[in-house]
RNA sequence: GGGCGCAUAGCUCAGCUGGUUAGAGCACCUCCCUUACAAGGAGGUGGCCGGGGGUUCGAGUCCCUCUGCGCCCA
């Protein structure tokens, strides 16, 4: 007999150092994840990629959460399906716009003319920056992110994301502006977009509105303050209030219904201190009788709170603070007296902090504060991205039907999220206690330059006032436009701005506005028919649990006005990444890692272990620790590889040359994986996954491979070395394939030696191939448990594995026996046994050993 | 205040629809340079499964309750 030689493809030192880049490039040239589009919806697996903020910092966020769906991508396309996975680029939204204005020292002015010539200064200066029209600002903008993309786009190559690079979109292109005022349009024709005037969460930094979704609970400095309001006998009402300086802006006092303290006033008035305004003491359920003295000011707008019960209970508008936070410059006609009109002038443009100590001065002078101010310990609601809480403005904006005005549709819409398949499922009660505690329409217009804007313009009237009742509205072919530089039809550009002519839309659209159609827009939604209809609804959103009432819900309610569908069958919702003491990873806390770094330390198969190793939805603390384990996984398997290749071992063309009973053993026991690790990978749990055949991986190394080798080396004959070499090649084949979505460049590697084509277009692992070869599973415990008792016994009598055994003598249950008796060959090589013998005696297996000499 | 989730070895986590004696890796201890792998291998120590109560022949697993932590929403 002869052993063949290994084959030359084998190298003799195998490394997994610098295969990301190697694998990378020849991925590309090779277009192993070019998206296929003869293919039908059946046969397509299409992903909506969450488009990363291109002008934030890259994070080992990024790199966890991309490799999940990079697994389950991975998983779909060895399981025949043909994966469409495109990536995009979020540019919309303020980083962006702060980074062009800075980097090209320009700001964006919607008023100005295009300038096509348009060059930035060479010197950037951030104090005197250049207004320029916004097309020439979205320019820049592009121009800027091409850097910014690349980077990524490095960073999600060396990791290996298998993305489809002829697919990407930027949120600010052409195509996605497009698409965005497309949808508008459409929803604005069907009715489900309007505009109204309204209260309206209002950031006074940023001057524009915010809707319910950006706010997030923030402790806000301040203090109660406990005021008399004089009754008609004489007495006072002492409310308590953190806002003293919008007493002039006071409408009523209200007190819980069944709160006995109050029940005596309502129906009566009180006067507000100083200012002399009478208002009225109503009841209602939302006031809270713990909170402060249980009676409260209503006042225009203090908070949300405040817009209900003005709302509900049909109270006056007093509005004293402008858009620019400030207290409104001319005294109002509703304070009527000198004092009140004094007191007013006292506070008349100021910010409200100045206007809050001038209140709570005149206040106390006056003798209306009682006692000193308390803090208040309690959370005040923020713009996320802003540093001041939102005051509550009455101004004209627009807005999307999402169900927080109308019971039916949000009844839908909840209905929608039942429908869809969320990964992990108990995720779904997020959006759903989201949608049922809607309170208002989306606002979707936010008074920035830097965005999509909308698409209509407004007709002037002999005033020069717009009547915003008929917007007029371009063709959808002429789409994308910018009403500040494009021209209704049947007027002309000397019209903009003048009576009887038009004015643009001012307001551009809610990021959010624009990444809800992330699928329509990387899908070709109305500019590809043929490409949208093999891929809508598309399969999978993965994304983070935070924007669920953000992003996926307004996605859901896009597709459901535009479609009556959901988007996507599954939602992949993943974790956050903790730092060591189990906080969440934040710049803030400088406790980032550069993914780079990590790349470079650990090698990608490496971090992609790790990160594959957090299950879907939980939370995952940073370890490298993880990653040097996923790192020596795959330089394990390149060398376990390499062994099993290096004796000839080569794939049967029959595999019932497999006729060994502890092959068969060990097939079957790897059928019972690949039935589990499919499973798992079905439900979404690739951890679960690669659980399943790291585990059967290293007792495929330790102990089948260890019991084979001399047989396989040809000591017992070719025939019994042939079914170890098939087993081996065998084995070796599905689990490259079953490793393949988690360590894509070192399975490529060994693919590589002996294989043709990729392993990540080829076939995912199925029992059937293995049909034919399958023993009793039951063998390999049995086995491994015998040989494992040798060890031990070598190992106490400290003497190295390879000392020889004199005697063993094996007892336990007749059944047991019998199955190790299967593997006696095979074992006493593995051992030196010279004497191996079994005894059926019942109990479990035991190993007596006798060592040499 | 309501909802969701988590709590298992020193650390990071598995444990699916209840079923022998609760597992893995890291760390730690002991040993072995062995002809795929010393950036390796073998063996071992280590757990009232957060507390209490209940259902059951049987509970880490199901129910109730308490405690602690995280998140979401008021």
């Amino acid at each position: 007999m002869s052993t063949p030689a290994p084959d030359s493809r084998v190298p003799e030192k195998p490394t997994i150092d610098g295969i990301e880049d190697r694998w990378a490039q020849v991925w590309e040239d090779r277009g192993t994840y070019r998206f296929d589009r003869t293919k039908s919806r059946e046969e397509i697996y299409a992903i909506d990629t969450p488009p990363p903020t291109v002008s934030g910092s890259l994070h080992v966020g990024h790199v966890f959460s991309y490799t999940h769906t990079d697994c389950i991508a991975r998983y779909q396309r060895m399981s025949g399906l043909e994966v469409f996975y495109p990536m995009g680029w979020d540019d919309n939204g303020l980083p962006t716009e702060r980074r062009v204005q800075n980097y090209f020292g320009v700001r964006c002015d919607p008023s100005l003319p295009f300038d096509p010539d348009f060059e930035p200064p060479a010197k950037p200066d951030e104090k005197k920056q250049v207004p320029i029209s916004r097309r020439n600002f979205v320019e820049l903008c592009e121009r800027l992110t091409i850097e910014d993309e690349k980077a990524f786009e490095e960073l999600w190559r060396r990791l290996g994301i298998s993305v489809d690079w002829s697919h990407n979109y930027q949120t600010i292109d052409a195509g996605a502006r497009a698409a965005s005022q497309r949808a508008f349009l459409r929803n604005l024709a069907r009715g489900e977009a309007y505009q109204s005037e309204a209260p309206t969460l209002w950031d006074v930094t940023f001057r524009t509105a915010v809707a319910q979704a950006e706010l997030e609970d923030r402790e806000r400095e301040g203090k109660y303050y406990r005021i008399g309001f004089p009754a008609p006998d004489g007495s006072r009402v002492f409310i308590e209030t953190t806002r003293p300086e919008l007493l002039a802006a006071c409408v009523a006092l209200v007190a819980h219904p069944d709160d006995e303290r109050y029940q005596p006033l309502f129906g009566s008035t009180v006067r507000t201190p100083l200012f002399d305004v009478e208002v009225p003491v109503v009841a209602h359920h939302l006031a809270d009788p713990e909170k402060g003295s249980g009676i409260a000011m209503i006042c225009t707008f203090g908070d949300t709170t405040d817009v209900t019960w003005w709302r509900e209970l049909q109270l006056p508008t007093r509005p004293i603070i402008g858009w620019d936070g400030r207290i409104l410059p001319d005294t109002p006609e509703w304070v009527a007296t000198p004092t009140g009109q004094e007191t007013y002038a006292a506070i008349a443009g100021a910010t409200s902090f100045t206007a809050k100590e001038r209140m709570v001065e005149a206040l106390t002078g006056a003798g209306f504060v009682e006692g000193e101010p308390r803090p208040p310990g309690q959370a005040v609601q923020f713009f996320e991205k802003g540093d001041k809480p939102p005051e509550i403005v009455t101004t004209r904006q627009w807005y999307i039907r999402n169900g927080g005005r109308d019971t039916v549709l949000r009844e839908r819409l909840v209905q929608r999220g039942a429908e869809l398949q969320w990964h992990p499922p108990y995720m779904q009660a997020r959006y759903t206690s989201w949608v049922e505690g809607l309170n208002g329409d989306w606002l979707i217009s936010r008074q920035r330059f830097f965005g999509v804007p909308f698409p209509v313009w407004y007709r002037l009237d002999e005033h020069g006032m717009p009547s915003y009742d008929e917007p007029l509205v371009p063709l959808e072919s002429e789409l994308p436009i910018d009403p500040s530089s494009d021209v209704p039809a049947g007027f002309d550009a000397l019209q903009r701005g003048v009576p009887g002519g038009f004015m643009g839309d001012p307001d551009v659209m809610d990021t959010w506005a624009t990444s809800s159609l992330s699928p329509q827009i990387a899908g070709g939604w109305q500019v590809d028919d043929d490409l949208w209809n093999r891929l809508w609804p598309f399969d999978l959103r993965p994304q983070a649990h935070e924007i669920i009432r953000t992003w996926l819900f307004s996605s859901v309610v896009r597709a459901h006005l535009e479609d009556d569908v959901l988007p996507w069958k599954h939602a992949a919702i993943s974790g956050w990444i903790l730092d060591p003491d189990r906080k969440k990873m934040a710049k803030s806390k400088g406790n980032v890692v550069t993914p780079g770094h990590l790349l470079d330390e650990h090698g990608a198969d490496g971090v992609r272990y790790w990160a594959a190793s957090g299950r879907p939805g939980t939370d995952t603390a940073f370890d490298p620790g993880q990653m040097k384990i996923g790192r020596r996984l795959a330089i394990k398997l390149l060398n376990a590889s390499k062994f099993v290749l290096g004796l000839g071992a080569a794939l049967p063309s029959d595999v019932s040359v497999v006729n060994d009973p502890l092959d068969r053993a060990m097939l079957a026991s790897l059928a019972g994986v690949v039935t589990e690790a499919t499973a798992a990978f079905d439900d979404y749990n690739y951890a679960r996954a690669l659980e399943l055949a790291e585990s059967f991986f290293w007792s495929f190394c330790d102990d089948h491979v260890e019991l084979v080798k001399d047989r396989a080396y040809g000591a017992r004959g070719p025939e019994a070395a042939a079914s170890a070499k098939a087993a081996l090649a065998v084995a070796l084949s599905v689990q490259l394939r079953l490793f393949a979505p988690v360590l894509p460049f070192v399975t490529e590697e060994v693919w590589g030696w002996w294989r043709e084509g990729s392993v990540h277009r080829a076939a995912w692992p199925s029992t059937d191939e293995l049909h034919g070869a399958l023993g009793d599973p039951a063998v390999v415990a049995d086995v491994a448990a015998v040989l494992s008792g040798i060890r031990k016994a070598k190992s106490e009598a400290k003497v190295s594995m390879r000392a020889d055994v004199e005697s063993a003598v094996v007892t336990g249950d007749p059944d047991a026996i019998a199955r190790v008796e299967e593997a006696a060959g095979d074992l006493a090589a593995s051992g030196r046994i010279a004497h191996l013998t079994f005894v059926p005696a019942g109990g479990p297996l035991r190993v007596e050993v006798t060592l040499a000499g």
